[in-house]
DNA sequence: TATTGTTATACTCTATAACTATA
DNA sequence: TATAGTTATAGAGTATAACAATA
């Protein structure tokens, strides 16, 4: 115990390697799997983060979801085109455009997020026990902070 | 206790609507940092699998990687191309062409597996406590399980 | 016929550069 | 000048389609 903390203990660094490793093979099993609602995961976290803190702009949105303005500004595009978000005026600047989700995106928002039959569902319901799924649940918390350095 | 088990307990819908949202930022927190050795999260993630399972098939690499063999093919021309791995005949089927590590595609997968200096390494230090590090490196465990599903 | 692998081509996501409008 | 947003263009990664070689 007391050796872990005194000795520059390897786990960080495997941590660091597997993380990484196992990130890039999730989102593509996500991405094979899935089809679902045809929304990408860039889609889905934008509509999941505008469900969660209310309308923003785009530049507020880009930085929270590490993409440049640019990029944000194509997502929010073709979300709109879909009919998921709206704009409207910021009250004070006149620069900026609030994006806010459609009921339409409210809905998708909540069924994307929700759905208890897709299939990362069902599978971790049939691989994982309640103590794994809670230790996943809280490894999610851990890594959410690390999602937004 | 007993409850969690015996009414349709909420985690999981939670572990994977808030997993799928997750692992996309993760992918984007890591891309953005981590230009370091210059190799994407693809390449890294066939260089670790070369290291752990051995020379493999383009084939097999492709469905262990969940893409399409036409893609691996081309992460196979990059990997090839900057001398990390190279091919050698199938002893006994001639269709078929095995993808081994050259000896820098072996220090490459090594260091891209257990950097100390770079990024991530940096943050899971100053960001989580020792139990928590070994409550990801638990939960790592538990989703390569699922990534491979 | 089925399998392994490649080339040609297109789509999605994100990046940089250059621009307009507003603060 | 600095900030918010857009359009134009390019690169990486992966997809589908079509093909050649081998089983």
């Amino acid at each position: 115990m007391t050796l872990d903390v005194m000795m520059e203990s390897p786990l960080v660094g495997d941590v660091a390697g597997n993380l990484r490793v196992l990130v890039g093979r999730l989102l593509r099993a996500l991405q094979a799997q899935d089809p679902e609602d045809g929304l990408s995961m860039s889609k889905v976290s934008v509509l999941s983060r505008l469900a969660d803190d209310g309308p923003a702009s785009a530049s507020t949105l880009a930085s929270a979801e590490r993409v440049r303005p640019q990029s944000m500004s194509a997502t929010l595009a073709a979300l709109e085109a879909e009919g998921l978000v709206a704009r409207r005026p910021h009250p004070t600047d006149r620069r900026q455009i609030l994006i806010e989700l459609t009921e339409q995106g409210w809905q998708t928002a909540r069924s994307a997020r929700r759905s208890r039959e897709d299939w990362l569902t069902r599978v971790l319901e049939s691989e994982y026990d309640q103590e794994e799924l809670r230790l996943l649940s809280r490894a999610i918390e851990l890594l959410e902070r690390l999602a937004e350095r």
